[in-house]
DNA sequence: GTCTATATTACGATAGAC
DNA sequence: GTCTATCGTAATATAGAC
């Protein structure tokens, strides 16, 4: 959707967009008005149909950029040349830490397919695939190598990334653990269900 | 909520709330409307409120009823005197089974609490955190006893629930796997993630 | 027990003034 | 670029006939 021109535009443009984010993230997308994000950032409801079609638009559009870049930022700390065992725990680590400081958009991609619209719901799912298939491919790699005790790599694909973005439900910045120490509680874990021994120290 | 003691309302009220479980777990609650409801049972939308005070005490009902049979459900088939590591087995196994077996009600249990009023909500999030606390405390038996290596329990809880009911996202009857066959790899992916190894056969 | 009819409120989206 | 005003529709919930 093309953005306007004008001198405030640009500003409120991204207002509109913080503040869906925060809205359906906190209740939902249907129980979201498009009067509320409106009132949340202090314009009326009809200036919010400069700077998006309709309400759809909005959902398809959060979604989308979200899922670019996920899976832009991945590209961008990927290890190339690594073992198997390296790039899970890359992969892990990346995980955690992006799906913690990016937790409103996730929520929206988790819970929020439902709500769009078939067209918009292959291009989204797609997308959604093609992450899922970062870390498909790492265990299969794994395994082939013989390192990973993997016997369906899609399974254990989708029972890890449910157990990693489970964090986003739970973690407070104010709580005991810091995101680190977090990540590697998880790292543990996934080690240990992919059938790697804990690393040398232990 | 009091149930009506004619005839035909018996009949009425199972159906209200079977097809407001379908309903509201595949569009969500807010998406739903009470002449939705009405109108996949074949009664007007006003007859909904002989069996239901308001729609939010459906959701309630819902949620509610669900937590009360699977915290039953546990009870029923928990192994007394066992080791943490058959009590690990055997809840894998319980939880993998009940949760596909009741998925409906289960994606509006973990999808749908935004949607409670924050006193409704106490009184669900705390059935859900008992049923935690029965992995939780597995967890921190056999860690107790060495045979885990776990050390964040509440973590690692929420990272195997996390896991074991994302199979309800994905899980087809006519897939290629069959719900047995699943849980074994769950149950191997959860030994894995607390630190146990493979069973002897391997 | 269920219907029709309705009160009341809110929704998404658009038109036209400024 | 934003506002006010509004159109058309649909929501939850209730009242009263049958």
């Amino acid at each position: 959707m093309a953005r306007k021109i004008g001198s405030n535009g640009e500003r409120t443009a991204g207002a509109v967009r913080r503040a869906a984010i925060q809205l359906i993230a906190r209740y939902g997308f249907a129980a979201v008005s498009m009067r509320q994000i409106a009132a949340e950032i202090g314009v009326q409801a009809g200036a919010l149909y400069l700077y998006t079609p309709d309400k759809q638009s909005l959902l398809r559009d959060i979604m989308e950029d979200h899922l670019e870049r996920l899976l832009a930022a991945w590209d961008a700390v990927a290890p190339s040349g690594a073992s198997p065992e390296e790039r899970l725990e890359a992969f892990v680590r990346f995980h955690v830490r992006y799906h913690i400081d990016r937790r409103d958009e996730v929520a929206i991609a988790y819970m929020e397919l439902r709500n769009l619209t078939p067209e918009n719901f292959r291009t989204i799912e797609a997308q959604r695939r093609a992450y899922e298939d970062i870390l498909c491919d790492i265990l299969r790699d794994g395994a082939a190598a013989g390192t990973f005790d993997v016997p369906e790599p899609r399974i254990a694909t989708r029972g890890l990334i449910a157990m990693l973005t489970g964090v986003t439900t739970w973690f407070r910045r104010d709580g005991p653990l810091d995101i680190d120490e977090i990540a590697e509680t998880y790292l543990a874990m996934a080690r240990g269900a992919v059938g790697l021994r804990a690393p040398a120290l232990a």
